[in-house]
This record gives structure tokens, sequence and C-alpha cells, in this order.
DNA sequence: CTGAAAGCGCTTACAG
DNA sequence: CTGAAAGCGCTTACAG
């Protein structure tokens, strides 16, 4: 910059004037420092200005695990908004370990991030508040607690698996089984009481199974599900990880669907579709989710105020191939 | 980190000394000040350290499309080999746009990242060379060109369809087609050459579709293939955008595979194989790419010598249900 | 081994 | 509107 300056014989203020284009320069001046830029193939040093300016138009985007469908997509997302913003976004991946994401979070912290987007969980909001740091724009999305000290986007849970519920209820199924991977987070737990409160409607029992973190963990456990006697007329599960698992499972006992079982997919993804049967699904609005949390984000980093803090957004029921009416005794039962 | 060195009764410079590590300080010295650390809660600003020091243990990944899943595959790991080593990344998308790519690199080069990992493609290595810039470690991965002029990573392209097409040629195919996305791009181009080279060994007309760039148009031009007179008896797909386009139009279609065609899919992905029948697929390597790649670009930062700069892995044939003995006039074709 | 001082490349009040 | 100067929070030769 020293140099453009010398070479438009202006001084290094007036460049950086011209670059930033807030304050109004003489056209004359604009013009040749422009063309000093050019004729020395200037590129600037954000470093230094993020260091005098205090913001470094990076935003920080905290997820378990990049391979998970919902993540990936809400990443995508999520970048495309920022960066049409101006914003760069730097990814951590942490895996379901508290311990490491509140590392990478410091990490974050210490780059001066503008701001992030937190996806994985830590064990206590309190953890993740001090890990953050006061003063930090954050955005918790999908991964919410009760007493979440941030603003939050995420589905409307308790809605999701209720309506799905309803929906293997409505097609006779009274034996559901909802199959979870982490009982202990706060999304995981509205799911399993929306399942609950549909289940206790219909007067039917509600059987939660927890299947272990893994897709291999999940295809066990539900290999040993469809071999038991008490296998469920339908299966409802709590994310794509259990589906994946649910749907290895299924060609590992070579049960058919939806025959032998109905099965319900929480979470939505291309292969579903393509799958046959055709797995029908709870849709989670990701890119809803991503729009809203980059809203409130930027709203954060502007210090405007935030009206509405907790969004949480409606998922949509498709049904395609995998749910069908119950069948019991080798009879269809009337829906 | 005045502050600390306050508390701490020391001088400035040797807080910095304690927390890099690097140079020896007093025992007695370093307590006092990791002491005050804690007790003011420290956080580094690692913005002024990057200013100072000239590298900020930041690296920038250029992809086109975060859900591609190879990209994804590649994306993850490399995300993990590099915060290993204390490096963070920064991901940006571009989609198949060679100005974006280039306005993207420029951001990242701004940001004085101490490296880039390029997926992307740009329409020429000068475009490219000149976007990154001189001094700046640079890998370039899948996307290679003909005349890179950075180190690269990238799958033995020609023998991967050339072993895949052999497959489909002892199976007794030999009216096949190859569908790509973008033939102008090198790697296609090597994956065409390996195609047509085993095809010409074996004396059989080598045919090649280009089917558009995104799903919903390979879905299209692949429906027009299945349903013309002409319809080959197998289809090898060029990349993972093409095998769901062909898998979409089958479905449409109504066509049974492998009964009314046999289908190989260049790139292997989860649900590959969930699919019934299970789709046969030569396989990238993206865990070894994404380890050279890593590789590569550490040795570059550190300045270390590279002695192989252009790296090629092999593809590994996995045959599922998809690939079958082709079938002409209602009989089995001896292979 | 420790400290005082310079400086990384910008932005930003502050005069003029 | 323009320029000179201070300063963002560190690291790094350089003396001592």
């Amino acid at each position: 910059m020293n140099e453009v300056a010398r070479e438009a014989n202006v001084s290094l203020g007036t460049v950086s004037k011209v670059l930033n284009g807030k304050v109004t320069v003489a056209e004359e001046l604009r013009k040749r420092v422009l063309a000093a830029c050019t004729k020395l193939n200037y590129q600037r040093n954000q470093i230094a200005a993020s260091l005098r300016s205090r913001e470094t138009h990076t935003i920080g985007i905290i997820v378990p695990d990049i391979l998970n469908t919902l993540y990936a997509a809400l990443v995508e997302k999520i970048e495309n908004l920022a960066s049409a913003a101006g914003y760069t976004v730097m990814i951590v991946a942490t895996g379901e370990n508290s311990e490491r994401a509140q590392a990478r979070i410091r990490l974050l912290r210490e780059r001066q991030v503008d701001g992030m987007i937190v996806m994985s969980s830590l064990e206590s909001s309190e953890l993740l508040a001090t890990a953050v740091g006061a003063g930090m724009p954050c955005i918790v999305v999908d991964r919410i607690t009760e007493d979440t000290p941030f603003p939050s986007v995420a589905t409307d849970n308790v809605d999701a698996t209720y309506q799905g519920t309803k929906h293997l209820l409505s097609l006779g199924h009274r034996h559901i089984v909802f199959a979870v991977t982490s009982p202990h987070l706060w999304n995981t737990q509205e799911r399993i009481s929306g399942f609950e409160q549909a289940m206790r409607e219909a007067r039917a029992k509600a059987e939660v199974r927890v299947v272990g973190l893994s897709v291999q963990e999940a295809t066990i456990s539900l290999t040993n599900l469809f071999r038991s006697p008490d296998r469920p007329t339908a299966l409802f599960t709590g994310n794509n990880i259990v589906t994946l698992g649910a749907v290895c499972a299924q060609l590992e006992c070579g049960l058919s669907i939806p025959d032998d079982m109905s099965l319900l997919s929480f979470d939505d993804f291309e292969w579903l579709k393509l799958l046959r049967p055709a797995v029908s699904a709870v849709q989670q609005p990701a890119d809803q989710m991503a729009v809203e949390a980059w809203r409130l984000l930027s709203q954060q980093i502007g210090k405007r105020p935030i009206a509405v803090p907790h969004i949480r957004i409606g998922a949509q029921l498709v049904i395609r191939q995998s749910t069908v009416a119950c069948v019991t005794r080798g009879k269809k039962v009337k829906a």
C-alpha cells in the first residue's frame, strides 16, 4: 500500500480511503490510486486491515460431521449466503466430542471471527457460553438446548415427529418404534416427546430405542430388532444416520419394506426417493434454517436488535412408498 | 497480553516467548505468566500474531460444490488432517464458474492463507496461476490440467475407466455408452481416453454422451437415451452426478437394471450399495487423495522439497449387482 | 535468559 | 477533501 501511495503520489491514508470506498475522494486522486493498484498488481493484506478495524469478515461454522447430509446442506447454503455478503467461512468438524468442540471454538475466537454458527453440542449451555465468550455473535442451529444463551434456529421437532407418528397411526400402526442416536440431546428429546404425545393420544405404547452413534452401530442394533419376535410394524428413525442404519439392517435381514414393516425417515435426502421402495420422510427445512441462521447472525454482527431470538420452522412430511397400511396376521388393517 | 505482562511482572516479549514455547524461559517466569493468563482468562489475538509472523495457520479449500459426494469426502478428510496439524480451513464454493473461482482465490490470498487446495477448475492453468499468485503454496486436486503449474493429486483416471470398461466388455457388452458432464475438463478427457482405449482394443465402437452439468440435465438426457431404440446394453457414468441422473432416469423409464441394461458408476458412495440392485462402481481413493494433498501442501508450506509433484492413485473396481452378462435378443451372451 | 524497541500493513481520529 | 501520525496486538532481532 505504501508503494501504491508513492506510485500515485498520494498519502497512505488516501489509498486506504479509495480502496474502502467509504469516504469521498476526489475523482482525480481515485483514478491515480486505482491505476497504481493495477500497475503494481496490488493485493491488500486483510490481516493487517482486520487487526486495525477489528473485523475479519470471517465467520466460523462448527459442525459435528460434514458428511452428515443435514449439516452438509446447511453448510453449503450458509457458505453461499455468507460469501454473497462478503464473508468467508471457516469450518471445523468436532465429531460428537464436547472437548474438541470447545477447543475448536476457542481457536475460532483467537482467529477473531466476526461470528459463529454452532451445530455441535457441548455438554452444557454454560460450557458453550464460556467457550464462545462474551460479545461474540453466535447462533445455535439444530443442536439447541433448553436454556440456550444464544439465539437459535431449529426444526419444530415436537410437531415434526408428532405429524410423522400421526401418519403412521393413521395407517393403522400401533406398534411403532422410534429409533434415536443421542437421547441426551435436547433436539432428540423434543422428537421423542412429539412421538410420545401422538402415541399417548392414540393410547398406544411408545417405544423408543437407542441405537448408538454411528451407522454401523445403528445397523447392528436394528438388525437385532428386526430379527426379534417383537419387531414393530413400523419404524420411525430419529435422523439420517439411523435411516441409513435401518436400510442397511433391512437388507441384511431380508426384511421386505413396506410389506413386513413400514419405514419413516426423519431427515430427507436425495437418495431416499431413489430407493425402492422410495422412503417416506419428515423433511427438515435445511434451506430455511440456513437463511434464518445467517439473518440472525448478520443482525448480531451488525448490532441490530433481534425481535424473535428463537426460531422454529415446520418440517414437511413427504409420503412415498415405504409407509403403508399396517398388516397384522396376514391381513391389512383398515386405516 | 500487555495486561498479562503487567500481572506477571515480566516484559511483553517474555509473555510472547512463554506462549509460543519456542525459546527457553526460566521456569519461575513461565509459571507466573501462565498463572496470569488463566487469572485474566487471556485469549491470544491470532490476527496480530499473523500480521507480524506472516503465517496464519489457515489454509483455503476451493471446491465447486460441497454437496458433491467426492468433494464432501475430500473436504472432511482434509479438514481432519489440517486441524490435527493446528491449521484451520477456510472453505469456498465456486460452482462451475471460472470467474467466481478466481475471485474467491484472490479473497483467500488477501486473507493471507498459508496455502490452498484447489478442486475447482479455471479456464486455463495461467488463469489459475495468476489468481493464486507467486509464492503461494497450492495443490491441485482432482481437477488437474495438462500443464499444471502446481503439484497435483488425482485418481489414475485413464486406468480407472480402462478397468471399468474392461469389466463391462468381459461381460459381453459391446454397445457401451460413457456419459459425462464436462468433456472440456482434463480429468474427464482422461476418463474418456481410458474408455476409448479399452473399446478400441475390443474393436467396439466407443460412444461418449455429454449429459449436461446438473443431475436434472443428466436425468433428462439419459431418459432420452433410455427411450431411444439405440439404447446401449451398458451405461458407464463419468462421475457421481451422472450416476444420480442415471438412477433417476432409469426409474422414470421403468427400465430394469441389470436385466435391460447394466450400469457402472464412476464414483462410489454409501447409498450405491443400498440400492437394489446395488450399483457397481469405480471407487476413487478419496481418503488417500486427501492424505497426499495435505502431505504435499505441508511440504510446500514448510519449504521442503517435493520429490514427486504429480501423484496418481489407482481406483478400485467394486462389482455389485448392476453389472451382469450382456443380454441380446433375449439370450445371455457368454462372457 | 530477559527486556526495550521496532515494526508487520493497514485504518482511523484529528488537523489543516 | 487530504495528509501526518498514532495505534491495532502481537513477534522478533538486538542488546544487555
